[in-house]
DNA sequence: CCATAGAGAGCGAACGTTCGTTCGCATCTA
DNA sequence: TAGATGCGAACGAACGTTCGCTCTCTATGG
């Protein structure tokens, strides 16, 4: 009993925050009541209410703590040699459940939820706009190297990537029979299609 | 009063749901009382309840009215001379907001619900199947006559359209201040640098 | 080595509120 | 007068939250 015992019931903050992403994840925000994530959390409403002072606190710490994650996965991709093959590795890591990301489940939920709750909507438009940022940077960075036509608008560039992301997001919490971690590789050449520069090698190909 | 007075409180049916549409964009389904809705529409709970047995069924009509609307849509597409021209010009009334379309607010709002809701979730089921199987035919057309590559797995193809349109009315959703009805024009072209065949004009272009 | 006091963690019945829905009655129209 | 239409107070259920209690440790004094 000196400090690192936890094996079966550990952090009560940490199982609070499963057991909530797992029920928002099944039945939304206003479709969970308090009493189904303590039973989630094998734990009783008086003891949750010790680390969390509202439902609405535990939403933000979802969203604060994929926060962090993110930011690792932009620098990742910031460093990356390949802009649209990062993009698509971040796709099939997600798709097929490699790695786990509480905003693709979350996402329209949280976002629905960011609507309505001031203080949600503030921490959601920061993460938003890091991730924006970063983004940006890499994709201008692929410009700049001649991975990525230098001739394309980069804001339209950017909200195209994001809505592709968004969307397919959306679609594969919508119909998760489609293998869209299979269909990643097919889809990033799409992508690779609207963003390299046309063929230039032995063609000047004018009209 | 033959029967075609009706100019001040018209279809009490009508009005029921384009209050809820109203509500329901505003506050979300489970964010809406009954009550807002009966404020909204001018009308007590007992009167709504004569048209409508419950608030599901309220959600039901909505999604069942934008059948038809999206069948529409569907049938100018595919007789459409130019697949990604027409995609872009639906875009484009989408988001100036010359065309209304409930599902581009309701969206995300309407597939969370229908994860819950089974009489709600068959109906969205068909409504998207249908327009799935009609985009499907118009891209077939389009890479029949060459507007689209020929080599592209329509699947795929299908995904990533899906996914981009989904993703930009999210977005259109999240950031009404992005100017999307604007950026259209240069998004299609995009998509066109995605699907439209390479310039095969002067070369073979193997490998 | 034991007894015990104090603090913190956990519990769950209960609170006040709000929700979706109902029902008995009033009001129009024909 | 009969029937459709509309009203709004009221209902039971479910919600987020609270609070007083019990239990389990740990530290200390004997």
């Amino acid at each position: 009993m000196v400090a690192l015992a936890t094996a079966p019931k550990a952090d009560p903050r940490r199982r609070v925050l499963d057991a909530a992403i797992a029920c928002f994840t099944r039945n939304g925000f206003h479709g969970t009541s308090m009493h189904e994530i303590c039973a989630e959390a094998s734990m009783s409403p008086g003891a949750l209410y010790r680390y969390f002072p509202s439902k609405d606190a535990i939403i933000i710490a979802i969203v604060e703590e994929e926060r962090t994650l993110r930011a690792r996965l932009m620098e990742h991709l910031e460093s990356a040699p390949d802009f649209v093959g990062a993009l698509t590795a971040m796709g099939t890591q997600l798709f097929t459940g490699e790695m786990e990301m509480v905003c693709a489940e979350l996402g329209p939920e949280i976002a629905a939820e960011a609507m309505r709750n001031p203080a949600l909507k503030v921490m959601f438009d920061e993460v938003e706009a890091e991730m924006d940022q970063s983004m940006r940077r890499a994709l201008l960075a692929a410009q700049a190297r001649g991975e990525v036509d230098a001739g394309l608008d980069p804001d339209a560039v950017l909200v195209m990537i994001n809505a592709i992301g968004d969307g397919l997001m959306l679609r594969n919490r919508l119909s998760p029979e489609l293998p869209l971690g299979e269909m990643m590789p097919v889809l990033g050449d799409l992508i690779r299609r609207m963003l390299a520069p046309r063929t230039t090698t032995a063609t000047d190909a004018r009209s």
